[in-house]
RNA sequence: GGUCGGGUAGCUCAGCUGGAUAGAGCAACAGCCUUCUAAGCUGUGGGUCAUGGGUUCGAAUCCCAUCCUGAUCACCA
């Protein structure tokens, strides 16, 4: 049981008592006591005073009063205006932190057979380029929620759809085939998706290029577009394509397989995975097969042209195209094949789709359609919807140069903390492997804490030389606590002193050790809270809270050095398990927390 | 124009299921290394919580209106 609960439990029955009135559970009200007041906990009375009659002051008075006669674990308390503030016993929290150290995996629920299974959907990348920050966005956000519904005692199944067809594909391919000359990842030393991406480039360059000539031959810029030699060729392309043409394929096949290596590369270094993983070249077919049905049952309607359509407008959306007039099918079709293919595939109960806010309306589109095609899990799909990464100059453009690859940020954050690491001597005496291995933990705590501190639905800036400052609200003062602590306990050992598992009662804790542990003890609160609203930076600020505290502390008040024994004891016991709520909270955003830095 | 987000210190962000005098960090300034890791700690200055109304014992938080800003409303994905 939390303090909460237990406060909660003996408050709502001091007030029966005293009232003879029932509260309930929501009615009580805590939060912890401002510092400027003395006690732990504060209960707001307001709530109360009808039932008690009284002003909240002297209902304040009553309740504490009696709570401090029959509760043992109140040991004081004092009243100002409607807030009764709790003083808990030492004893109480010496308790509450023999109980924290007791459970290996404090603050996690375990899967059972019977837990509901989540598929979460991140990534999506393209096979046309390299992934970029908006990417790495993605990729945090989607693996922190599948450990953050894993903590909760969830199956997860992480997933990944892959956007491997269309005439994007087509014009990578085609440029490679035309001024590509036969190079491979292998010849030019280039990741696979880089070198397919590069091609995407040159298309548009070239593109671009007769898209000019046209022009000044006269013709009108949209026409120029559509006729370019090279749009045809990409467009004929895609016919081949879809007609199984072997060469087409082959090569669609080749290029594809540098990306994924590419991918996979980026993938491992940025510490996220997949349990399955989707191509929309194998689920396009199901969803226009689906639609067609869909029509049969008159569900949609077709016009004359043959196109394919959705009336929403019941639902207080637009029409919606589902299948183009010669018969291909759009974004919308293939994530109706999709979704029906997973759900063959697994039992699911909650599908979650971790994809930016600019395809808000699709998943609301989404949604519906797969209500009417008769899916009931259709209407509780979650699109876990995330804001545009910025940079400090404005924003990414693809277009204009300024997009932030994900390999090249993630190397720069490396390099950059190997760089400070240097300077400042703290990797002095480690091996190379091990100085790489903390600069890597480092560098991209830094990137990886820096995205997932901000509220998921905002808009954020990544500043690339602030991310990577090593101050404030940031992973590596999050990992450099850690580290300290860690040093104290090995130092702890070194002395011979066993950390005790159970500290003796009679031990009197000062503010900021009461402190401490009430925000230890907040763990499984802030982890459930965190599932709930799908909010990693929940679990991020919450770390952030008790780091900072713990700094205080530790430069307030001694560990190693303090005489009390027993007082040594039980700081030492409070820091091994404040590590422990560090690493714990930190694993679930994906960030590594190193033994010593 | 319709729909959906966002607007809190110079900057980046917490706080939002209503609670005490709105919090951190960065930047600026002033201190602290013979002390368990100074990638740290302490202090100072900095706010009409976009604006106006409403709800009530109490509003940054809830409701309404307005303004600013972003996304979206494609036979693109």
């Amino acid at each position: 049981m939390t303090i909460e609960q237990k406060i909660t439990e003996i408050v709502a029955n001091a007030i029966e008592k005293l009232y003879a009135t029932t509260v309930s559970v929501e009615q009580v009200q805590l939060q912890t006591t401002k510092k400027e007041f003395e006690g732990d906990i504060t209960v707001v009375i307001f709530p109360f005073v009808k039932a008690a009659r009284k002003s909240p002051e002297q209902a304040g008075e009553e309740i504490g009063k009696y709570l401090q006669e029959h509760e043992p674990i109140i040991e004081n308390f004092n009243v100002i205006k409607g807030f009764l503030n709790l003083s808990i016993s030492s004893a109480y929290w010496l308790e509450l932190l023999g109980n924290i150290n007791a459970e290996a995996n404090f603050g996690l629920k375990a899967a059972s057979e019977e837990s509901p299974m989540v598929m979460i959907e991140y990534s999506s990348p393209n096979t046309n380029k390299p992934l970029h920050l908006g990417h790495i966005r993605n990729n945090l956000l989607g693996f922190s929620l599948g450990e953050i519904m894993k903590a909760t005692g969830n199956k997860v199944v992480k997933t990944n759809i892959v956007n491997d067809r269309g005439i994007h594909i087509c014009k990578s391919m085609l440029a490679w085939q035309k001024f590509g000359e036969g190079e491979t990842p292998e010849s030019t030393g280039l990741k696979g998706d880089h070198l397919v991406g590069k091609y995407y480039v040159i298309f548009d360059q070239k593109y671009k290029v007769q898209i000019a000539e046209l022009i000044a031959q006269g013709q009108a810029e949209d026409a120029a577009k559509k006729n370019a030699p090279l749009m045809i060729e990409a467009q004929e392309m895609l016919l081949k394509w879809e007609k199984n043409d072997k060469d087409v394929v082959a090569l669609w096949k080749m290029m594809n397989q540098w990306v994924y290596a590419g991918f996979d590369v980026t993938y491992k270094k940025l510490g996220v995975d997949f349990d399955s993983i989707y191509y929309e070249s194998e689920t396009y077919l199901l969803g226009k097969k689906k639609v067609e049905e869909g029509l049969e049952q008159q569900l949609f309607y077709q016009r004359d042209d043959k196109s394919v359509w959705a009336d929403l407008t019941a639902d207080g959306l637009d029409e919606k195209l589902l299948l183009r007039s010669d018969g291909t099918s759009v974004y919308m079709t293939q994530d109706i094949g999709t979704a029906q293919l997973r759900f063959e595939n697994y039992p699911i109960d909650k599908m979650v789709y971790v994809v930016g806010n600019e395809q808000n309306y699709h998943f609301q589109v989404l949604s519906i359609l797969l209500d009417k095609l008769g899916f009931k899990w259709g209407k509780d799909l979650f699109h876990f919807s995330y804001g545009m990464v910025e940079l400090p100059e404005g924003k990414m453009k693809s277009r204009e140069g300024t997009v932030v690859d994900a390999d090249d940020l993630v190397e720069e954050m490396i390099a950059t903390a190997k760089a400070t690491s240097d300077e400042l001597g703290k990797l002095d005496g480690y091996t190379e492997e091990e100085a790489y291995n903390v600069s890597r933990m480092v560098g991209l705590g830094a990137l990886k804490y820096f995205i997932l501190k901000v509220d998921a639905r905002k808009n954020m800036t990544f500043n690339p030389a602030e991310s990577i400052d090593f101050n404030g609200n940031t992973g590596p003062f999050i990992q450099y606590t850690h580290a300290r602590i860690k040093s104290v306990l090995r130092k702890a050992n070194d002395l011979g002193m066993a950390i005790p598992t159970k500290i003796d009662a009679s031990i009197t804790l000062n503010e900021k050790e009461i402190g401490l542990i009430q925000l230890v003890g907040k763990l499984p609160t802030v982890i459930q809270q965190a599932a709930d609203e799908y909010s990693p930076s929940l679990i991020a600020n919450y770390v952030y809270d008790l780091v900072k505290e713990y700094n205080q502390f530790y430069h307030d008040y001694s560990i190693l050095k303090e005489e009390n024994v027993g007082i040594k004891e039980m700081r030492l016991l409070l820091s091994q398990n404040i590590a422990k709520v560090i690493k714990t909270g930190m694993s679930l955003l994906g960030v590594e927390v190193p033994e010593r830095m």
